[in-house]
DNA sequence: TGCTTCACCATTTTT
DNA sequence: TGGTGAAGCA
């Protein structure tokens, strides 16, 4: 390991330590990595060890005196890339890591906002808004225009907002550009937003990167001073990057033009979050001096895999042509099995899980299934359930969505910005104390005519027009309380004390313990998990010691900008559950893509948008995560929100070449109509015989019951412990309701797994 | 003010 | 199917 040096002096120019940064990196890694002054484009295929080079190449600029750390701005998109790429880079260069800026886009935003935003009239207190706190927002500017959030649905305006803004557009601008009824009433709703959210002091996540942007245009000597100070730019995933963090490069580099930027157009999915893939397509139109580096060389997966995936992106046409290889070995054939419903297809999955894990040695940890949409998970988490298989699922609900942690935040926030209507609007009832929404309204009209702070109106309650004597009492209280807890906030150092002190003074815990139920216990406990992460807090910023940020800015900032994929958990030997999009980054020995089907996977949204490429470019995502078994299935009926749909298989799996797939076709259960023994597989153009590919459904069940079996309404049946029946109903799902001669009683059962079976 | 009921509606979402 | 939000009632 380098041995750390003098504040910025470069590491020891030892030839050995530059020589071992080069050694073992293939030609265009090499090349990334020597690459000296000047735009730098790497186009790294899935699994081609980008991160290794660009970890790499910070180091050798290190190394060989051309960068100070402190020099140096790698930029990722999220945390957990952030801090990966910090550890290694830490593994590269020793503790003078800690000089650079090795963080995500937000995260450097709002470092750069938190010592200049006074430059554009805000207080560094600033508060960093997540997306529902300024849906609320939103939802309050539109009330303030009487615009009918049914005709107008709210997200759709917060949508067009956000995504003028990551066109660097403002309120007028959007304005000009647009002329529908709808498009004039965002305008005048997201006019007023801005107006809002600059009273509110807060900034929401788009403001991060657009007021960065604002306040490096306007003011020449902050530019020059960040110009100066970050001499060396890499980013990372600039396949998704947007306008405003374009711009923000741009802005960052025009000096130096010392910009690496690594990416893959071929996994650009967030166009709908206003990536633009054209960023990096156009990269060399935009640095004509670029050297582009491509790395093809793929060292995750089999070249099955590989080949299967090319095929499938081949039929993109917005692509840079780039073809992955490996030197590794051809592996197994690609699995793709069509099921009969959402249920087998589970069980499928739930079954081949299991086979891997006890035949060929696969850790569970080691093991994925990737879907288009969270609502796809739940069969699934109910049949690994069923299996005793443990998972965990990333996405859905996050931990910093909950309720009880987003008021306790929103305590916090208020506590940090007087000015701060939303989070106050969230906690001011909360636990109830007689303030309903006819007061809150009062109080922050009145703060919206006389510009003061929601904090100051509280205090000065009988001021507020309107308010009864009992309202008045009530918010006297409430601002007694938060009075109180800002002291608190000022005198002592530590946010887990203070947060500690909130959840008790205000009330919260009592309100929770009043409950007594077991919703009531969890949300304790997730509370108390907070406490927890607070006191992490101060226990890092102690050694760190940081400078003159107030403690509880400084953790505000810190969780407001944390997401899901941080609670990942590893070695904990779980199955992993996500969206495709949440896929990206990450690789498994063996991965499953379900409800690959026309309307789901591509989804039917997206098929008639247009969006064909982008769903293709998610399906090549998930396809690359795997590193040694892939499987594919797709289900003929599902249902999905109540109804039942039927549905073709999804065009992907047409486009994966046959010689590389062994398709497996289950049984059809058509209809009630019984299974016909003759068919049970059937084989779909590939090179399975029937009998050896596909578990029968049965085999894969883990209690035993004759399955395949239909049961109809009359039919007269056994169970194994309720003893002789009728069936006198049946219903979507594989549910037979049964009524019993033993206790006469009637019971829904799982046609599936219930021991059932006719009488003979 | 606060609870219940009913209608509606429903990709993906790094921050 | 289930989660959300607004209207309606005690």
């Amino acid at each position: 390991m380098a041995t750390e040096t003098e504040f910025g002096a470069p590491l020891t120019p030892g030839a050995s330590q530059v020589e071992r940064l080069i050694a073992d990196l293939n030609p265009p890694q090499r090349e990334a990595v020597e690459h000296g002054e000047g735009p730098l484009l790497m186009l790294a295929g899935a699994g081609s060890g980008k991160t290794r080079a660009l970890t790499h190449r910070i180091a050798y600029l290190v190394a060989t005196g051309q960068a100070r750390p402190s020099e140096i701005l790698a930029i990722t998109f999220t945390n957990k890339a952030a801090t990966e790429m910090r550890e290694r880079v830490e593994r590269l260069v020793g503790g003078v890591s800690r000089l650079m800026w090795v963080m995500t886009f937000h995260s450097a935003c709002a470092r750069i906002l938190r010592s200049d935003a006074e430059r554009l009239g805000y207080k560094r207190a600033f508060t960093i808004y997540d997306q529902a706190d300024s849906l609320r927002m939103v939802k309050r500017c539109m009330a303030e225009f009487d615009v009918d959030p049914k005709r107008f649905a709210p997200r759709a305006v917060q949508a067009q907002i956000s995504s003028a803004k990551n066109r660097l557009l403002d309120a007028e601008a959007y304005r000009e550009e647009q002329s529908s009824f709808f498009e004039e009433t965002v305008a005048d709703v997201f006019g007023l937003y801005e107006k809002r959210m600059h009273e509110a002091n807060a900034m929401d996540f788009d403001d991060l990167l657009v007021r960065t942007v604002d306040l490096l245009e306007l003011n020449a000597d902050i530019r020059d001073r960040y110009q100066r100070a970050f001499r060396w730019v890499l980013v990372d995933e600039y396949q998704d990057t947007n306008r405003a963090q374009y711009r923000l490069l741009q802005l960052l580099c025009e000096q130096h033009r010392n910009l690496t930027v690594v990416g893959d157009e071929s996994q650009s999915v967030y166009s709908f979050r206003n990536a633009d893939i054209r960023n990096i397509l156009d990269f060399e139109r935009d640095y004509p001096d670029a050297t582009v580096v491509k790395l093809e060389q793929n060292y995750r997966s089999t070249q099955t895999i590989l080949e299967a995936s090319n095929a499938v992106i081949a039929q993109n046409r917005d692509r840079k042509p780039k073809n992955l290889w490996t030197e590794g070995d051809r592996g197994d054939s690609i699995q793709v099995a069509e099921l009969d419903d959402e249920h087998a297809e589970a069980r499928y999955v739930a079954a081949e899980v299991e086979r891997l894990c006890a035949e060929e040695g696969i850790a569970r940890d080691e093991v994925a299934v990737f879907y288009r949409v969270n609502a796809q998970s739940r069969v699934l988490e109910d049949t690994l359930v069923r299996f005793e298989l443990p998972y965990q699922v990333i996405g859905g609900t996050k931990f910093y969505d909950r309720a009880e942690i987003k008021d306790a935040v929103a305590y916090l926030q208020f506590l940090a910005n007087p000015a701060d209507a939303v989070s106050f609007q969230r906690i001011v009832n909360s636990p109830r104390r007689g303030i309903g929404q006819q007061t809150e309204a009062r109080l922050i009209s009145h703060a919206n005519t006389t510009g003061a702070d929601v904090w100051d109106v509280i205090r000065e309650a009988e001021r507020v027009p309107g308010l009864g004597a009992a309202a008045q009492r009530a918010v006297r209280r409430f601002a007694d309380v938060m009075v109180a807890l800002r002291d608190r906030a000022e005198s002592s150092a530590s946010v887990a004390e203070l947060l500690d002190a909130v959840l008790r003074e205000s009330g919260y815990l009592e309100a929770l313990e009043a409950e007594r139920t077991i919703e009531a216990e969890g949300r304790a406990e997730n509370l108390q998990e907070l406490v927890g992460v607070a006191q992490e807090f101060d226990a890092n910023r102690e050694v760190e010691g940081d400078s003159d940020v107030r403690p509880l800015d400084e953790f505000l900032a810190q969780i407001s900008l944390l997401s899901d994929q941080d609670s990942m958990r590893e070695g904990e030997s779980l199955i992993t559950l996500m969206t495709l999009h949440n896929a990206k980054g990450l690789e498994y020995e063996a991965v499953f893509i379900i409800g690959c089907e026309e309307g789901v996977f591509p989804h039917s949204r997206s098929i008639e948008e247009g969006n064909l490429e982008e769903e293709r470019r998610l399906c090549y995502v998930g396809l690359t995560r795997a590193k040694q078994q892939l499987y594919l299935t797709c289900a003929r009926r599902r249902n999905l929100f109540g109804g039942h749909g039927h549905n073709l298989p999804s065009r992907f799996l047409t486009e994966l070449p046959d010689e590389l797939v062994a398709r497996q076709v289950s049984a059809p259960r058509t209809g009630w109509s019984g299974a016909r023994g003759g068919e049970r597989e059937a084989v779909l153009g590939g090179s399975f015989g029937s009998g050896g590919g596909l578990p029968d459904t049965d085999d894969l069940r883990k209690q035993p019951s004759p399955s395949l079996v239909q049961f109809r309404t009359g039919d007269d049946v056994i169970h194994a412990s309720f003893g002789e029946g009728v069936v006198t109903s049946v219903e979507p799902g594989s549910v037979v309701v049964v009524r019993f001669a033993g206790d006469g009683a009637e019971r829904k059962l799982m046609a599936d797994y219930a021991p059932l079976r006719k009488a003979s």
